[in-house]
DNA sequence: CGCGGCAGTGGAATCCGTTCCACTGGATGC
DNA sequence: GCATCCAGTGGAACGGATTCCACTGCCGCG
């Protein structure tokens, strides 16, 4: 029952301290202006009544929250969980805190989740578009005046900065990887292809492909280990097999590694496999699979880096920094050669 | 130039609507007392003007956040992020919002986090405690007088309501497992074991070996894949190579995997694998790897659960429900039987 | 000696929703 | 017909920290 239930506050402070309440609030904000002694003093009441400053009532006055906000898709994914985590790491440098919230790419939860921060007053915004193209999204975001970073997906039509990983170049180095070695008849296993990273990859995959005078074989239909089953089978068993698989995405890398070690195909031997973004046991399956790597952390880290910088600017010049076009950031992927494509992998 | 910077307020859509704040305030927080007349109109001009209340004068007032805070190690790690994202829904439904921090089990920064979360006058806290034992952290979350629940681990000797997997049993099942298929020398590999759930692992583990008149073998050493290797290498050149392991984590699993595929050693025939804790991969790494699920959803879920209960019944009863005592819920861990560890897995 | 200036301090207005209370006018009850 | 009640509404105090401005001494300089 020592438990006061309610917090006191910076006047209950500044009354039991004999002192002003502006007193107590530089005490709190540093100390400057203050005499020593009173600073000590004010410091001991503070920490007897176990006084914290009201977040609310500084927010309303001050204009900056030091608080962002984060919309993703997902916690679970590790793409984006490793994301937010980089993007943390530059919030806490910049005595921010990071708020994130999740969409399941669901553009109603987007904008729910956007009228919550922007009601919490978000200095700054890291967004993951659900829909690159949603008018009702890029109106808000023209309407609330704060910087707005967007990763993994631009936003459609918009002056809003962004940072991606390079996805059609990536898809080209791998599918010129491929070519490179020799194969001839590569399919594109593409999963959901309505996302813009897919579709940014299949263009990759297409010019590479063009460019060397092959055709382009696409499959959409890989959404879960029984269709990768399916598919696959259906490929083999047709009038003109594939001898290279490249995959756009993880999951489907893994069902189609799956479905592969249930029907006994060797890697790269009968099949070579190639996939888009890197995951944590790549490296430990037999045979290791091959991948374009995105910078996932750089990703995060750039993005917060870059609001913070406008934030920043905004502080410096006092009105929505938008002197410099809108920078649009594509970051370079990396091909990660391990043992499923063909090639032989590092000494390791 | 069309963006304001400012938010517009509830007296300016008062005073365009030609209505009183009182109105205006009923209108945005449901409209009931409001003729249907008024209703539409006002809600006209919030259209136009594109008004979203300001969430810290709110907080202001009345005293309820609708926010919860949540304070794991790391969001990158999947265990942590699942848990995180079955709270986040559970918060959602809920109406609240939840913000996410994270210690690195570093308990410095674990006070940190919880200094902010209080400022923010979260209504309630989910905690992975860095330190089972800190007296910061025991004084601090008694002081707040704001339900807590910690997850994953308790908090020592205190009387914080816990959800957390039943490690010791799960630990003894997966012992008593290997001993029933006929193992003998079974050695088990904690990782770093400071922490309370490996803790707890290695007691569940001692237990059903010291019931089954067997000697315990414990390995500390490894923490990455070079340490794994090192190790598997004395063990299997020692005078009494073990016949099976019994990994404490996720990470340690893996490495001891990818050590045994290195050295080429059949899996179970020459030894068998047992890991805690599950991972997506698990079951597509030839051999397939059994283990000692968690449920992780249902922990975060759980602890969210729990928190909004108290939360209602401090609300309904006016002071920090404490009556019953705390709950300390364990939950059942499931194993999941691979071909890693010499039991033919069920049909697929 | 007198005045500018500065370190140290406090009073009070301010930020923006919420909510208590008071008020109006029309409908209902006896 | 008069008292009651209620739906609909607005005025204004309130919550807690920030900050502008004003005030008090005291030092130093001319």
């Amino acid at each position: 029952m020592a438990k006061t239930n309610t917090h006191p506050t910076l006047s209950q402070v500044a009354r039991k301290a004999g002192v002003g309440t502006t007193t107590v609030s530089r005490v709190i904000n540093g100390g400057d202006r203050v005499s020593p002694k009173t600073l000590a003093h004010v410091r001991r009441v503070i920490e007897t009544l176990g006084y914290m400053p009201n977040q609310a009532a500084r927010t309303l006055k001050g204009h900056r929250t030091k608080t962002i906000g984060l919309v993703i898709p997902s916690i679970a994914d590790p793409f984006f969980s490793s994301c937010a985590e980089a993007a943390q790491a530059v919030a806490r440098a910049n005595d921010s805190l990071l708020i994130v919230t999740v969409t399941a790419n669901d553009p109603r939860n987007e904008l729910d989740n956007l009228n919550v921060l922007i009601r919490h007053r978000v200095d700054g915004l890291i967004i993951v578009p659900a829909d690159s193209h949603s008018h009702a999204l890029r109106d808000l975001l023209n309407r609330v005046a704060i910087p707005v970073v967007a990763i993994d997906r631009p936003v459609g039509n918009s002056m809003i900065a962004s940072v991606v990983a390079d996805n059609l170049k990536g898809a080209m180095t791998a599918t010129q990887h491929l070519i490179d070695h020799g194969y001839k008849r590569i399919v594109c296993l593409t999963g959901e292809s309505t996302l813009y990273t897919i579709r940014e990859r299949m263009t990759g995959y297409r010019k590479a492909i063009e460019a060397a005078h092959l055709t382009p074989i696409f499959d959409t239909s890989v959404t879960d280990y029984r269709s990768a089953e399916y598919a696959i089978k259906a490929l083999l068993d047709g009038p003109n097999p594939p001898d290279a698989i490249f995959a756009l995405k993880n999951s489907t890398t893994i069902y189609a590694f799956e479905a592969l070690q249930k029907f006994n195909i060797a890697m790269p031997q009968a099949i070579a496999l190639l996939g888009f973004d890197d995951f944590e046991l790549a490296s430990t399956v037999r045979p290791s699979i091959s991948v374009i790597q995105q910078p996932v952390e750089e990703i995060g880290r750039r993005a917060a880096e870059i609001l913070f910088e406008q934030l920043f600017d905004e502080h410096r010049t006092g009105s929505p920094a938008s002197s410099k076009q809108a920078r649009q950031i594509k970051l370079k992927t990396c091909l990660i050669q391990r043992s499923s494509c063909g090639c032989t992998p590092p000494i390791n």
